[in-house]
DNA sequence: TGCTTTATCAACAATCCGTTGATAATCTGA
DNA sequence: TCAGATTATCAACGGATTGTTGATAAAGCA
């Protein structure tokens, strides 16, 4: 965050407007239907300034979200705290609160770009965030490949993919509950199964 | 599927050139940048002929993909058969296993579709057909709301969000596993989660 | 065979793109 | 404050793609 390079106000000006535009454009009619005229129109900028601090709508989005994720990122760079075995639901991690407190601050713009089913790789970005946050919880939690239920690596994107998936569902019905009851949830459906009653059954010759 | 219309065969031929021009552009180039005026030319057919049977490239693709659709959500149909409460992973279910053979039979194109970030609707899609697959799954096996972790809702968009994310991992990796030992595998970490020693923290008041 | 449907072809106005060069407005730093 | 640098504006361009048209050729059907 924040290079020392001094920033000409007009530019900082100029990018906000146009990034605000597009939003709104996409939620209108969709990111594949925006045009470079529609957001400098909307932005009331000219067409070429568009062209001065980006190559096309593609880049303007990436640059616009970007530092969206990386907050997300920062947000839950809070150190994992297992407590050996026993997890509470709750009283979650406070990485996980944070995750839906990130998002749903912003919860306008992620619901836009989530529910957006042609979103150049703002998915694919968020998944690696959860992937990367998944992959840590499960080092924490249990090292030992050989106690994990099925590959580490297809665990990960399991549930990453699975937290994503609530995400957008949580999002696309408004927030229905609060940050730290959908972090509950996520940690104990993602610690306990489905399903109350477990029925685990263990080889016992391993 | 096959309603009675008799279908001209240059109908047929054309539909067929156009799709799998479409396809092999997709993996080229990106879905957004595919041209009409490419799809023509690689199918050697001019471009009003592709008018005479599209609106547009959303129209082709939404068309060529719904027949796999169809025909995966057939395959799945098989009836879901719970043994009360012990599930063996290496006896996974039929429709578990249909689900992942249907995909490998055309990993090529769903490789495509699914890899592409920026594809409309074919992922949505796919997540209906495996949300309706994981509805029925749960009702079979916990009809009980009470019996829930989490509420119904969030837990069938859970884990078809999973479903769907390992099943791209696995087709991104060019189906290293096959379709019976994948259906194991998430049945396995669907039910008893993913670790093999589970602490379970029940309110004794409820 | 004759009739219908489909495919081809060229051409069209319309839109959007990415860039250019000249000019005006704004900001920075000494 | 003011001069130089940066940024924004404007009009205009060639090029690409779009969606449509009307006329013609080819292929399928019964």
């Amino acid at each position: 965050m924040s290079k020392k390079e001094k920033v000409d106000p007009r530019v900082v000006r100029t990018k906000r407007m146009l990034t605000d535009a597009l939003i709104a454009l996409i939620e209108e009619q969709g990111f594949e239907k925006v045009t470079v005229q529609a957001i400098t129109k909307k932005a009331m900028l000219n067409r070429a300034t568009f062209y001065l601090h980006f190559t096309d709508k593609y880049d303007l989005l990436e640059q616009s979200t970007d530092d969206m994720i990386v907050e997300l990122k920062e947000a839950m760079k809070t150190s994992f705290i297992a407590s050996k075995g026993t997890y509470a639901a709750e009283t979650p991690n406070e990485s996980f609160i944070q995750l839906f407190t990130q998002i749903g601050a912003y919860d306008y713009i992620y619901r836009v770009l989530l529910s957006e089913s042609t979103m150049p790789h703002f998915r694919d970005k968020l998944t690696t965030v959860l992937s990367e946050f998944i992959a840590d919880g499960m080092t924490v939690m249990q090292p030992d490949d050989n106690l994990l239920t099925i590959p580490r690596e297809m665990a990960i994107r399991f549930y990453a993919s699975a937290f994503l998936g609530v995400i957008i569902w949580w999002l696309k019905n408004d927030c229905p509950y609060t940050a730290k009851y959908m972090a509950a949830q996520l940690m104990k459906v993602t610690i306990q199964g489905p399903y109350k009653q477990i029925v685990i059954e263990q080889k016992p010759s391993l």
